[in-house]
DNA sequence: CTGAAAGCGCTTACAG
DNA sequence: CTGAAAGCGCTTACAG
């Protein structure tokens, strides 16, 4: 059986497809009598608007375009589906774009949006080149969330301001002898910021010694690379607390602590970044800081919407929260 | 600036619409001068071709939509992944649905996959009521996932045998109290299956005993509701062995016995279900059975896609593999 | 190999 | 409050 069209719906109204239209679109008046022929007719056939036609002739798609590093990270899978349930409940339609924090394949996916001239998109997170970024946005609505770009719309949290808390609660918890252990940045301003918070704090402390490690090779499986880096370097190091960009390296370093049979938090501390739901239930549990996916998703859905409108907008900063649990004892007061 | 679209082509071309549509889709035979013309043209206005139009008059989307219960499980995540990557390389666009497991929710979104006119869908895992999948299915292409619903072509895997094996193997190396743990089963088939699978092991072992745990609460929070249970009850059974359905169960459990002053492995053995990427790093590492994500999105977007395209199709099953770590010691030579 | 024309399903000024 | 008509951007028989 053909779906049923909007002739079809007019024809069994006994009104013209003008009728119909306006009277299922209903922003026009109509009177109570037509519209309910209308509404019977369209329940009766199974009427489903097609949004292809309506997308032509409007010349908006009600859909929105996200790209993301990969969606199946943990902090991403949760954006993308904070992102799917407020665009559904405000008739959108979401494509998702893995970028995998490559430039062309980002653009190739890019390129997908834009033929399916989705109304607007967000890049979440990913520290590619931004060019791509800039051009794009000067043709679509577009606004980054965990990142900045520039004369970009953003919504970001608070990195630099956190991570220095942090150090210093740490300092003050009686820890002297710091590693900083994270990803090299790229373009990851907020990797970047973490690290530039913890200088922050580390700089006014001339009796305390800071060692960092940035590799490269933790943009890729952080919780083995992390393991291996314990084992060859940082157990010689032994450092009394180790600051790390990211729970999965914290985990790393906890499970190969183990291994090594240094105790954590006894002889090493150890601090991770997500509060990934794992992170609660590791043995020790993990002392992080927890970054609220769904607030930010919500901020950039919301803030893109008003894009869309015409509407103003800005930029905005979500803070983070430190979560004290048990591989890092930071005591209390101290924060 | 307005965007090009196929007239504009024609006329720095010099050809006509239908020219430019024959050269641009590139299925029938154009003098290669033309083409050139064409193609130079599309270049220089940045020509991208507008999806709704082509979609409308068509009669098909390019789209597949995919249902899952939430996609921000590491399983379905990975899932998701995958099918985008398959999805984007065949010229196809995904449209995401949480269920949620959830019958209205998942009306709700299978009828915006409807209204955008996608050309199939794929339901992956989930237990609710199978009627709507059943309906749908007369409509439009589906494909199963991780389930089965009668008369829909579905790609599973083989849980049943591999629980059996599992079991088999843990009574060879010594097992004799048994303890299954999991959620309630609803329309789970996987679930049951995996149950199934233990009892097809267990009932021929008469000094065995069988212990079953299948609670409701754990579709929700798996770590914590596991947590709890062991403390409130299973550390009061002591089984030597716990069968989990879940890598997130096994976890929760190791987390409580370590509070509780139990080992793992020493005093009870567990086994999880899924191989997270958490679970090789856990302390214990998780003795699990690995299901792969990346294979099941790919068979079922193959499957998919040859249904679009009127090709026969079959339902098919993949093997799972049973990956041995600390906290269920198998001995060699009993799988 | 190429063009003129019809039509996919919808919405919206325009006229009444 | 309602209808006839035009048009969104594309593709594809049809004719040459």
């Amino acid at each position: 059986m053909r779906k049923a069209t909007i002739k079809d719906v007019a024809k069994i109204a006994g009104v013209s497809t003008s009728t119909v239209s306006r009277v299922l679109s209903g922003n026009t008046s109509i009177s109570i009598a037509t519209a309910e022929k209308v509404r019977y007719a369209a329940e009766k056939l199974g009427y489903i608007p097609n949004t292809a036609a309506r997308c032509l002739r409007c010349d908006k798609s009600k859909s929105i375009g996200v790209v993301l590093p990969d969606i199946s990270g943990e902090f991403y899978s949760l954006c993308a589906s904070s992102i799917l349930k407020y665009a559904h409940s405000a008739g959108y339609t979401v494509l998702f774009i893995e970028s995998g924090n490559d430039l062309s394949s980002e653009t190739e996916g890019v390129n997908i949006l834009l033929q399916h001239g989705v109304d607007g998109m967000i890049f979440i997170g990913g520290g590619i080149d931004a060019s791509l970024i800039q051009e794009i946005s000067k043709e679509v609505s577009v606004v980054t969330g965990d990142r900045k770009v520039k004369n970009v719309p953003s919504v970001t949290f608070n990195n630099r301001v956190t991570v220095k808390k942090l150090t210093q609660s740490l300092y003050k918890s009686g820890f002297r002898k710091f590693l900083y252990l994270g990803e090299s940045f790229n373009s990851f301003d907020n990797l970047s910021d973490r690290y530039a918070g913890f200088n922050d704090a580390i700089n006014n402390y001339h009796d305390a010694t800071a060692i960092t490690i940035l590799e490269d090779s933790l943009h890729g499986d952080k919780l083995s690379v992390s393991f291996e880096l314990f084992e060859n370097k940082i157990s010689e190091i032994m450092p009394e607390v180790i600051i790390t960009s990211n729970d999965l390296i914290a985990q790393g370093i906890i499970s190969a602590s183990y291994k090594c049979g240094i105790k954590i938090p006894e002889q090493i501390a150890v601090t991770g970044f997500d509060d990934m739901t794992s992170s609660a239930y590791y043995t020790p549990s993990v002392t992080t800081v927890r970054q609220d996916a769904d607030k930010l998703s919500k901020i950039c859905f919301n803030t893109l919407i008003d894009m869309i409108e015409n509407k103003p907008v800005s930029s905005s900063e979500i803070n983070q929260e430190i979560i004290i649990r048990e591989s890092a004892d930071i005591k209390e007061g101290t924060l």
